[in-house]
RNA sequence: GGGCGCGUAGCUCAGUGGUAGAGCAUCUGCCUUUUAAGCAGAGGGUCGAUGGUUCAAGCCCAUCCGCGCUCACCA
């Protein structure tokens, strides 16, 4: 049947339960209990009443008896109706209830004759009727128990751009945004006992920096100046530990106007934070431990099966030094390596190059290649070359280093820290240079932020800090394989 | 941006050039412990869009739109 008829005639039916004085859009309904407890505590509940509420998912009805099942925030439960015991009027109006509509029902608890815990209600109301029809789940157990399902809400499209019905129909959806959440808190907890600052810095940003990345636009009208939404955090944080603040943190969206895949989404979670007197070596620890946390917290074990692999972050991660690990794989010495012998080994393995890379972002690339697919276990890559890193302090003992380390799990880059740079006259140098990047074509390059540099003029303390894209932790603890299913909304071509 | 694939009823899908289909959902009737409830009947379509080939296009061709996978770009 046609969409719209399908919406005539609950409309239809919304007139006719007005002309029987029934309001179709209540204004609350005193809820008691919730199906996940009445389940799982049905001796406690047994003959007992209870009110609940949900959105009718099913209905069965059988001429003067019914049964539906609704679902509320916990879960679906079985509600039994009897014309002889709701009344005339009312088994009436239940017949012109539709799946979707959200009800309200008072009764009292049993099982019935298959077993099945349910509510038989004494009454029932109409909390919100529904006259857009959702799409229809069933669901049933086959030999082995399990559970499968039919005409499953599949099309990825509609389920990303209707994330609401996705929610309704598929509950394994609201599961991965459920554990976001607890992934969150459980970071913010953590964070809070280490007596870091949470704090919030502009998003709207004149000059922007703290990554390699293009920005979006955007224009401010009184002030008649362009501005940018933030690609980092970082040089706004970094100022506070300038301004006295021993840690600092910060949860927050930063914007990339950058290509999108099942790890880039335009808009993104990030966490990052810096803490003075530290370097880097310690913050290796403390991410270590904040993982650890995290999955004790969230999931209760430090064990995970990931991608079918075991990942256990109860241990310490690996660490591996970046050019002594492509020296191990490779053979080539890429400090002492001239660009353009680095070109030549690039290229032998099979990559097509447009001439114009730096000796940093060959180095970056023959790592890609020879060494980071290979990392599953939880792993530090540590120490990486000087022109990647403009924001990084020199390494104490390598030259042409910086103290800058990245964590991978599972092949996936999960975080990003430094020992951070803070001489002022260093800082200059590398914007410096950074500009001249920019002049030649890389608009990735980092802006000049005169300002930032003022600031360390005036004295940072040593700093250790960190970035970690939530998103791309949330994917990994709750195993989903696109940021697409661990963003609620993520961004879309607008339709038609 | 390149390659591959998909787009048919509200949902899940079949339909390989000759009268648009199935299950669920919807509607009507029967049915007081059912559960993918059942039985009997009915309605529901711009086959993503536009153009072309053909006597004839859901199907073949081209272009466009949208989505997915993948590669590249990109932390």
């Amino acid at each position: 049947m046609e969409l719209n008829s399908l919406i005539q005639r609950r409309l239809e039916e919304l007139e006719k339960l007005q002309e029987m004085n029934i309001q179709p859009y209540a204004y609350e309904f005193d809820v008691t209990n919730n199906s996940a407890e009445i389940k799982s505590d049905f001796e406690k509940f047994e003959q007992k009443d209870v009110k609940i509420a949900g959105r009718i998912m099913a209905i069965r009805r059988m001429g003067k008896a019914s049964f539906t099942h609704i679902q509320d925030e916990t879960g679906k439960i079985q509600v039994y109706l009897r014309k002889d015991e709701i009344g005339e009027e009312a088994y009436a109006a239940f017949k012109l209830m539709d799946i979707g509509d959200i009800v309200g029902v008072e009764g009292f608890v049993f099982k019935t004759r298959t077993e099945e815990i349910s509510v038989h209600a004494k009454s029932f109301a109409l909390l919100a009727k529904s006259i857009r029809p959702i799409p229809i789940t069933k669901e049933t157990v086959d030999e082995e128990g399990n559970k499968v399902l039919h005409d499953q809400f599949a099309d990825k499209e509609l389920r990303y751009r209707q994330r609401y019905v996705d929610l309704i129909v598929n509950p394994e959806v609201k599961e991965v945004f459920v554990l976001r959440s607890k992934i969150i808190s459980a970071i913010r907890r953590f964070l809070d006992e280490k007596n870091l600052l949470e704090v919030e810095t502009p998003v709207l940003q004149p000059i922007y920096g703290g990554a390699a990345a293009r920005p979006f636009e955007t224009h401010h009208n009184a002030l008649d100046m362009k501005l940018y939404l933030r690609i980092a955090d970082e040089l706004y944080l970094k100022r506070l530990i300038v301004g006295g603040f021993n840690g600092v943190y910060e949860i927050s969206k930063d914007f990339r106007n950058e290509g999108m895949d099942k790890n880039h989404n335009p808009e993104f979670t990030m966490l990052e934070l810096y803490v003075a007197y530290k370097d880097y070596n310690w913050m290796m620890e403390f991410v270590e431990e904040m993982f650890e946390h995290v999955a004790r917290a969230v999931f209760g074990k430090t064990e995970f099966e990931i991608e079918g692999r075991t990942v256990d972050f109860g241990k310490k991660w690996n660490r591996i030094s970046m050019v002594d690990e492509i020296k191990t794989k490779t053979g080539v010495d890429v400090l002492s390596a001239s660009a353009d012998e680095l070109r030549e080994v690039v290229k032998s393995k099979g990559e097509e190059l447009t001439g114009g890379e730096s000796k940093g972002k060959l180095i970056d690339l023959l790592f890609e290649l020879s060494v980071e697919s290979g990392l599953s276990e939880p792993t530090f890559i540590v120490d990486y070359p000087l022109e990647l890193s403009p924001l990084a302090k020199k390494h104490r003992s390598r030259e042409g280093l910086v103290e800058r380390f990245e964590g991978f799990v599972m092949g996936r880059e999960i975080c990003n820290a430094f020992s951070e740079l803070n001489d002022p006259i260093d800082q200059k140098e590398r914007f410096s240079s950074q500009s001249k990047m920019r002049d030649e074509g890389d608009d990735e390059a980092h802006q000049i932020d005169e300002d930032y540099i003022r600031a360390l003029e005036f004295g940072m303390p040593p700093t250790a800090g960190l970035g970690v894209g939530i998103d791309r932790l949330v994917m990994l603890f709750t195993n989903q394989p696109s940021i697409r299913d661990v963003i609620l909304f993520p961004l879309m071509r607008p339709e038609k």
